[in-house]
DNA sequence: GTTATTGCAAAATATTTGCACGGCC
DNA sequence: GGCCGTGCAAATATTTTGCAATAAC
């Protein structure tokens, strides 16, 4: 799935290219693999951008290239949402501390094999398959058995 | 886990238990399994509670309970999150239509085990273990098919 | 030329917080 | 009695939307 790929898929579904969109995909593009955008953050990366992209434009585009299944709309529970490219069927889930918010990435193929499995009894369509796994990571463990002993 | 305790869990970490976190345990406790409620629902649910619950003390009162893994935090990308209660080891996940917002349930034990697997390889301590799979239902893609023919 | 897309600013939605008061332990 | 929890209202954070101008096709 490179940038062509992405703004074909565009076009061929009716949506036009525009500048603002092409950046945006390229600003994915070209994110190491494992690293999330929110709106906000992605904004930032592109406050030098010609032309200018407005807050409003960013955030419909992250929205349209979700719905369009190009981009993994993920949801740490921070109070806002981060976005990736979204590479394909086999994809990377993650382990939240709800500590500290770190994400911990990892790949999980009989997850969601099993997932698929899942989907296909109901009838449903996987776009995307996303494991969240809620707990304290090892250091916040430490951080919180230190703060005990005190 | 029943309600008693629940509200003993709360003493035992240094929580007080006010008659606010009470009402709002017992509405969890008589949801039928599979119900999540927002903040916004939770409230209205509380209009007539004596005494009166503000809105301010549910969101606090939900964030606590999550914190404590009493409640599940759940995210169905609509922009606000739900609640249920959190029912113990194995619980049930979601299928999600990113058409109509529908969430199916199904149990997964297969993937709760890959999940916990995954889990201790990090040192993480599991809290909670969600799946969410995003898809297309089969009501919506006949809607989309019928669509299409027009 | 037609119509989707953009920018701006305002609005809508969701959630958090400071502070004084009152109630749980 | 001390201090946590609550209510209120204001603040913050995030996302959406109406409308006129602009650009893609």
């Amino acid at each position: 799935m490179d940038r062509l790929e992405t703004t074909a898929g565009l076009r061929s579904k009716g949506y036009r290219v525009t500048p603002q969109r092409e950046r945006i995909l390229e600003v994915f593009h070209d994110l190491a693999p494992g690293t999330h955008l929110s709106a906000e953050e992605l904004h930032q990366r592109l406050r030098n951008a010609q032309p200018p992209i407005s807050l409003a434009t960013t955030y419909r585009t992250l929205h349209l290239l979700a719905t369009l299944g190009l981009l993994r709309e993920l949801d740490f529970a921070e109070g806002h949402k981060h976005y990736e490219l979204h590479r394909g069927a086999t994809d990377h889930q993650h382990l939240v501390c709800v500590a500290c918010y770190t994400p911990i990435e990892f790949t999980g193929a009989d997850v969601e094999d099993a997932a698929r499995a899942v989907a296909e009894r109901y009838g449903f369509k996987v776009l995307d398959i996303q494991l969240k796994i809620h707990g304290i990571c090892a250091a916040c463990q430490r951080r919180a058995a230190q703060d005990a002993e005190e």
